[in-house]
DNA sequence: TAGATTGTTAATCGATTAACAATC
DNA sequence: TAGATTGTTAATCGATTAACAATC
């Protein structure tokens, strides 16, 4: 990794970097189509929950860069982005587990215009495979890995029960996919070169009820003063 | 907030060291099954994909202390993480939105043992209305704020479209709650004391799909014309 | 005792925030 | 021109990492 690093150019963006892209990105579509014609990084900041500083900074990322006095043209800096972020052609993705969250993922990804599509849906489930799920017919696991490599999956998604995850993981690693979106609640053993992104609903429902319970018992004791 | 910062004698864990808690307390509970009797931060860590030095330091959180030399018995610390998170009873749920994701948080949190419990389901779509989803009867939107007040619940999840999902934030702190879990791809406008966790699928994948297709190339960068 | 692992303190790193000259 | 907002640099903050004496 590290003598990667000293050959490259161009600085790899931040992982939450790259997060703020995405979601300029879906924010500029919005303004594009209601015909907003700038906008100020101040204004963008709000869309993305951080400052016009971090805003600014990102864009340090991207070719197009804002005017002084007058902020970004909406349509040429979404142009930016989209070229920043998008493959030339849709990127495949796997989707295993077609379970009520694999299918919500699903049709989400039909729904929405992203430069994503589902490349196949797998289960293990004898009852679920060869059934129809959002249009996408559920394969069974064994063909994963024969699957994924032919059609050059390079993304997957495991929506598996916890105690699955990891062998789905290691069939996806050896198919050759480089990135997994893990929704099962457990760290995934997978070699340097796989980035793991780790979607835990519990986890996020858990600390939320922490602070919630946690608060609420602070104010009980100090009685605010009312804000 | 300042005000009550200066008062409160404990410190608030930061985001993600609760974050960790909750994985060290599923990890506990799976070891606690085993039978296992101690676990040193090093292996902890492993299953938190963090350091020991930082499980170690999440502990000055906890009650219970470790022994140098031996670890942590696995049966106290489990105690004592669940003393730290969990409410004294389980705290109400409230799920917006009983598509296909509602469904599938709302039989996951039936399946898990989990501190919190679904107190009522919501959609505005007069179909889903009065239909059973995994054993809990979907309510109307209009009876929202009614409910979640009458039934003191404190945390609610959004599962609808991103067009209606600031209606629902609203309504949702209208009846008192003070923590949403969001999945709709936009930032919610909600007062300060509202804490809003934001789990947005599309984002992750994206960012997934944006790594692996730089890396992909700076790896090919010799032959990048070929594919 | 010797080995292992703790709690804790200091050093490092990275990300966010604030400030400001440059410029449309 | 004056006002607004940029790109960029320096200051601040917080979180992670490394180190180590204490101790089971």
């Amino acid at each position: 990794m590290s003598s990667t690093e000293e050959q490259t150019g161009p600085i790899l963006p931040s992982q939450r970097a790259v997060e703020r892209i995405v979601i300029y990105r879906r924010a500029l579509e919005k303004l594009a189509f209601l015909g907003v014609e700038t906008i100020s990084s101040e204004q963008l900041a709000l869309r993305a929950a951080c400052t016009a500083s971090v805003v600014r900074r990102d864009m340090e990322h991207i070719e197009y860069q804002g005017k002084p006095g007058r902020g970004y043209e909406v349509e040429r800096l979404l142009r930016s982005l989209v070229k920043f972020l998008d493959a030339p052609r849709p990127q495949g993705v796997a989707v295993v587990g077609a379970g009520a969250l694999g299918a919500a993922i699903v049709g989400y990804m039909a729904n929405e215009r992203m430069p994503l599509a589902i490349g196949a849906l797998f289960d293990k489930d004898p009852i679920k495979v060869g059934t129809e799920i959002r249009g996408y017919r559920c394969l069974p696991l064994q063909d994963l890995v024969k699957v994924v490599t032919e059609e050059n999956i390079t993304i997957g998604i495991i929506t598996v029960p916890p105690a699955s995850a990891q062998e789905v993981a290691t069939l996806l690693v050896r198919a050759g996919v480089k990135g997994i979106l893990n929704f099962a609640p457990i760290i995934l053993n997978v070699p340097d070169e796989v980035q793991v992104e780790n979607v835990d609903i519990i986890v996020g429902m858990e600390k939320l009820a922490y602070f919630v319970r946690v608060r609420a018992e602070s104010q009980g004791t100090v009685a605010p003063a009312g804000e």
